[in-house]
DNA sequence: CATCGCGCTTAAAACGATTCAATAAACCGA
DNA sequence: TCGGTTTATTGAATCGTTTTAAGCGCGATG
């Protein structure tokens, strides 16, 4: 069985070639497989293989002949079939990122920065969105694994999220590191901001262009981020002899809609102001809260920031636009997104040789970003 | 005892093991293969192949034979391998979603509509970023065309883009679809906002409300949304007999950032206000360029909207938490995205039965949204 | 002279599913 | 009893790779 040569492989690479609003596969024969490589460079599959994959292997063939299996697989414009190589090679080269909610703003950096570490590594991201549902989070992880990801992010910024369905990765023995969420013991790696680090600088800001009227809206209680962040506040305030005067704060609820932090702020911030609280500054959970904070401020005929200093979490991507721009507490979400891909990839190596690995908790620094929501306090209102 | 994701067969979930920070394959059996199903119902690959996937033959298989199958199937907690299914099916079940830049905020909504029109579909989109760089693209093409995903949708908004590049997937009778963007000839599918009727909206919007000294940021030359709305407010103005002041009329530069247009819109009407030019309203090319607008409106102490209306274009995200809050014309983004699948979706079919399918080209409706950005013309500047 | 090592290449067995042609059993009318 | 359907199941080929162990020709070694 050895036909004298294929019939096939004919690329004809005229390009003068129209067709007026519909399309047609031009023939079967557009598949170039390596087997097409292999006869047409007179070499066998397997030489093939090795030579194309720089497999170990490759350092015993002779430069010649690889130079002729480059070139006839470059002539033929061949692509390996990522399917068949994966299901024989076991690696799919394929990482799973699950976003919780794909609406928040706060997911879109931290998306650049996974998909840019995963594309420099070579590897694809297969996404899924939970849209904040457990259902769908558990289908898509089911998806996810059918597909054979060798790894798992999860993007969890606002969430819920019962990670007990994480479980099947780990028994699977596929890394899993969530981004802006943590677990209780050393079941997933994490990467999150230091949120108390972040608390602190928000108040220490605040604190040190003289504000001593300070209202607060603290996270949603399920939130991960919130109790530390007001640690954070709570410690400066006492390192300082600050007292926080109980009745200007307030606490968003739960909710799972991430723009609900909007509609939370403005509504806490109302009910502040109809309660005649007096305040000078008002530090929010996250941006949005703080820009439903303002909405509510300006709306009472109150600005921002000469009667009243706002300042923010995140710095999420509008909080440069809005007017006044938003004084806010960075988050490196960017690189966060880098971190927890060098997370997966080094779980991944390890499980390639079948190593452990360690569970490793990334903590990164959150940095004062200063623009025109905030300012000294001014001289009418500073002190009681 | 059912676990969401079904679990092992026997895995001990002995709580007394603590592993501080290391995880290990709990050992090889953990894949369980078709093969094993068969043995375990007592029946061939081939009967278990036709009862878990429904195939024709099913219609002939004895109904107990399936219940043993399917019960053998749950219990061991089989999953398909997807890789060996698609090897031979040569059906993936993917689609490559190629963002040109994550980064705007454009983006996120489509996405959704797509993830989510997808998910429904049950396939699963394989994520690209292009970073606005053509040898991104076309790498990212590269990855996707390996990974033989079954179509292609570009999210194309503010970039350059030689789509030729897309040639190779006609080639391959893969479909594709472009959001935001669109090709001379019918060469690939479209999906875009009408906007024509948009520019159309804006302007009528403001002109109800008074205005007749109006200013317009147009959108950069080489974006393909910028013509239509220039023309729809054209066609609006002289079909009421407003004569469109060219004084007023400047045109933001081409620029990769898609951020760019926040700092376009602030410096034009900077310039504008500095050759002291009297408008009582202005329409950006979009949220972005509006917001920028506002800023420099802000800055210079002019209040929006007791001064000057601004309207913008798209309603992205922010623009409903903006101080004020921002009129625009909305895009129905994910709406969008959902038509995009549709498209692939029949193009996919058309493709499997060997049919031609026809290149589509969807506009949709704007919608003019108003909030707080825009108001009647004041008394005080109505007239010159 | 047999044996070995060396340098280069390949045959053939997986990988885990799908699919088609083939078979076996059961039923049915003539 | 026999051919002919219909019902129910399966053997074996196949998809396009990777990988392991082996093959081959040949000069060197004992």
């Amino acid at each position: 069985m050895s036909p004298p040569l294929q019939s096939e492989p004919k690329v004809p690479d005229d390009a003068g070639h129209r067709d007026g609003g519909v399309k047609r596969a031009s023939s079967k024969g557009i598949t170039v497989t390596m087997r097409d490589v292999a006869q047409a460079s007179g070499f066998s599959p397997a030489t093939v293989s090795i030579v194309l994959n720089n497999a170990p292997l490759a350092q015993y063939i002779a430069p010649a002949t690889k130079k002729k299996i480059e070139e006839a697989a470059r002539k033929l414009g061949y692509r390996p079939n990522a399917m068949a190589r994966f299901l024989r090679s076991k690696r799919t080269h394929s990482v799973g990122v699950m976003l919780i909610d794909i609406t928040d703003p706060f997911c879109t950096p931290i998306l650049r920065g996974i998909e840019n570490s995963l594309y420099q590594a070579s590897y694809a991201p297969i996404l899924a969105d939970a849209h904040n549902q457990k259902n769908r989070f558990e289908r898509a992880l089911e998806m996810l694994l059918e597909r054979h990801v060798e790894a798992l992010i999860v993007v969890a910024n606002w969430t819920f999220v019962d990670i007990h369905v994480l479980a099947d990765f780990n028994k699977r023995n596929i890394p899993v590191a969530t981004i802006g969420w943590d677990l209780p013991g050393d079941t997933v790696s994490s990467v999150m901001v230091d949120n108390e680090a972040g608390g602190r600088l928000a108040l220490e800001h605040l604190h040190k262009l003289g504000h001593r009227k300070i209202a607060f809206i603290r996270g949603p209680r399920m939130l991960i981020d919130s109790a530390p962040r007001w640690k954070g506040i709570q410690k400066f305030a006492s390192s300082v002899g600050h007292e926080i005067d109980q009745t200007l704060v307030t606490q968003l609820p739960d909710g799972l809609d991430p723009s609900s932090g909007f509609d939370g702020g403005f509504r806490l911030t109302e009910e502040l102001l109809q309660k005649r609280k007096k305040f000078t500054a008002l530090v929010a959970f996250d941006d949005l809260t703080a820009l439903g904070a303002i909405r509510a401020l300006t709306k009472a005929g109150i600005k921002v920031p000469d009667q009243c200093s706002v300042a923010g979490f995140d710095d999420v991507a509008l909080s440069a636009m809005s007017s006044p721009s938003l004084t806010t507490v960075r988050q490196p979400l960017e690189t966060m997104g880098n971190l927890a891909v060098n997370v997966i990839l080094e779980g991944i190596t390890a499980s390639q040789e079948k190593r452990d690995w360690t569970i490793s908790h990334q903590r990164t620094s959150p940095e004062l970003v200063i623009r025109e929501s905030t300012r000294a306090v001014s001289l009418s209102s500073s002190d009681d």
